[in-house]
DNA sequence: CTCAGTGTTCAGTG
DNA sequence: TCACTGAACACTGA
């Protein structure tokens, strides 16, 4: 589920249960992959007892501030979420908000009980997903090396043209990029293209002025708009190219009845309007 | 049974 | 060293 809005509607709910609260028991899989070669235990013993002070998002990784160092950074990967019991769930295909049926869910990784009686879990069905520890987050990789965040940290326009300068791959890889906008993932870019109007597989240094501004005002619009709804894909407006994007069905059109061909681009599989885009 | 997949990393290339 | 590409990773669900 997670791109940008997936993640910020995780540090919503992860900042409903937690900030504020101290961490009275702390539950940890055994699973070396998911906690990079920290024990359970260890991961345990650095969550008990500590109080959390805040929530906070760079791109696609969340991070807990602690009243002691290390702080705890998670990653979704490509199936990970937050749950808590009072706040439902995202479903990953349609969207649309869902209770659990069992709780703990399953695939939980990290379980906390809060002082209080609040609770939280990270998922992880595909074990693509990180949970590590840092001193200091925003200043330490994976987090310092991000580009810009599109929700809190969007640039000038100008400076968004510079960015696209002496680019010489396409743009869907560019927007695919971390280092360059923080927390687009494929859906979104795909989006913003469309929306754009522009083939995903133009260079980025070849768009003209009205092409860059499109392309900048297309990712704001779609980021906040999906923040906006919690990422509750049902909620995305009907014009939107993701709601047809799923499944690769020949014959697939837009509400507005234009072709989608899809196509791999940067290594991805890429939803696009011939007719729309150039 | 096979394969694609809303992500990142790393080895290889230019 | 930088920018970029493609494979690998892990596992579910179609």
């Amino acid at each position: 589920m997670p791109e940008l809005p997936e993640v910020e509607y995780g540090r919503k709910v992860a900042d409903s249960a937690a900030t504020g609260n101290i961490i009275e028991q702390a539950w940890a899989a055994d699973d070396a992959i998911v906690f990079c070669k920290r024990s359970a235990r260890e991961v345990e013993r650095l969550l008990t007892g500590r109080r959390v002070h805040a929530v906070k998002r760079r791109g696609k990784y969340l991070w807990f501030e602690l009243d002691q160092r290390p702080w705890p950074v998670f990653h979704f990967g490509m199936t990970g979420a937050f749950r808590c019991p009072e706040q439902t769930a995202i479903q990953l295909e349609t969207g649309a908000k869902v209770q659990d049926s069992q709780w703990p869910p399953r695939f939980t990784k990290i379980h906390l009980h809060f002082a209080g009686g609040r609770e939280l879990v990270m998922t992880n069905p595909r074990r693509l997903g990180r949970i590590s520890f840092h001193e200091d987050p925003p200043s330490e990789n994976p987090i310092a090396k991000l580009g810009f965040d599109p929700l809190t940290d969007m640039p000038s326009l100008a400076d968004f043209r510079a960015g696209l300068d002496g680019r010489r791959g396409t743009l869907k890889g560019l927007l695919l990029n971390q280092k360059f906008a923080a927390g687009i993932g494929n859906w979104i870019a795909d989006e913003v293209l469309y929306q754009a109007r522009i083939d995903p597989r133009r260079p980025a240094q070849s768009l003209d002025k009205n092409e860059s501004r499109s392309l900048y005002r297309s990712i704001r619009k779609v980021i906040e708009l999906a923040v906006k709804v919690d990422a509750q894909k049902d909620q995305f407006p009907k014009t939107w190219l993701f709601h047809h994007r799923w499944g690769k069905q020949s014959a697939a059109t837009t509400a507005r009845g234009e072709t989608i061909e899809f196509m791999t681009v940067a290594g991805r599989t890429t939803a696009w309007v011939p007719h729309v885009q150039s």
